[in-house]
DNA sequence: TATCTTAATCGTAATATTGCGATTAAAACA
DNA sequence: TGTTTTAATCGCAATATTACGATTAAGATA
């Protein structure tokens, strides 16, 4: 036990569930926040930017990577990051569905 | 180590996060969904729909109560479920105020 | 009262996540 | 070439999450 049981649930149930979870740690919300405030590409400075060691930083940005909500370029001998438009579009299209799904009813009993 | 460095970042970066962590399991997300869909309010009959044991619905019914997306009402000896209209709202709120801070540069790099 | 039904809680096992020191890889530079 | 810089990866420890059998609690019903 212990792991979701991932193919009980509908493809998009999972999706879903997944692209919740990418920003599901203040960390990486911290990490979005700060590639959106200096409104172009960071090279470099986002560990100093963390109250998190490099390793852990690191990971979260390949978690984030790995979601698609930002993209990698190599330059130079650093890396450069930005948040990818595409999936950030998507990202919040598939959520506002989510949400624009419920109405409330007025037959509400609680 | 292993715990989230919460006091490290910002209330709203945390709240964000515990917000998404909330909807970050395909069982919650079907749980909601359910709720959606029969239009008013559960008395009952969750377990059935997941395919979960019930103290694991029971588990992931109390998360999202916690998170205040949810409410419960004992009817009887069942208990009435259905989505808190207001926090449901002020999430939906919340994200779009994040993903909205968000726009595309020209000056992109990668 | 005794029994049934419904859902919460307890206890525990399996797995996942978070965090970081140490190391590594690769490019820049002296 | 040797050194420095930057960021990924490895390995491990601490903690959190997920799942469920067993039990409990509380109201319904016989």
């Amino acid at each position: 036990m212990g792991a979701t049981k991932t193919d009980h649930f509908t493809e998009r149930q999972n999706q879903l569930a997944i692209l919740a979870k990418a920003i599901a740690h203040p960390a990486r919300i911290a990490i979005l926040d700060y590639l959106i405030k200096v409104d172009s590409c960071i090279c470099g400075d986002i560990v100093n930017e963390l109250p998190l060691a490099q390793p852990t930083v690191s990971q979260h940005l390949k978690e984030l990577k790995n979601a698609g909500l930002i993209k990698g370029d190599i330059e130079g001998n650093a890396i450069c990051y930005c948040i990818d438009e595409n999936t950030w579009k998507q990202f919040q299209d598939v959520l506002n569905a989510f949400f624009d799904g419920y109405t409330p009813k007025t037959k509400s009993c609680c």
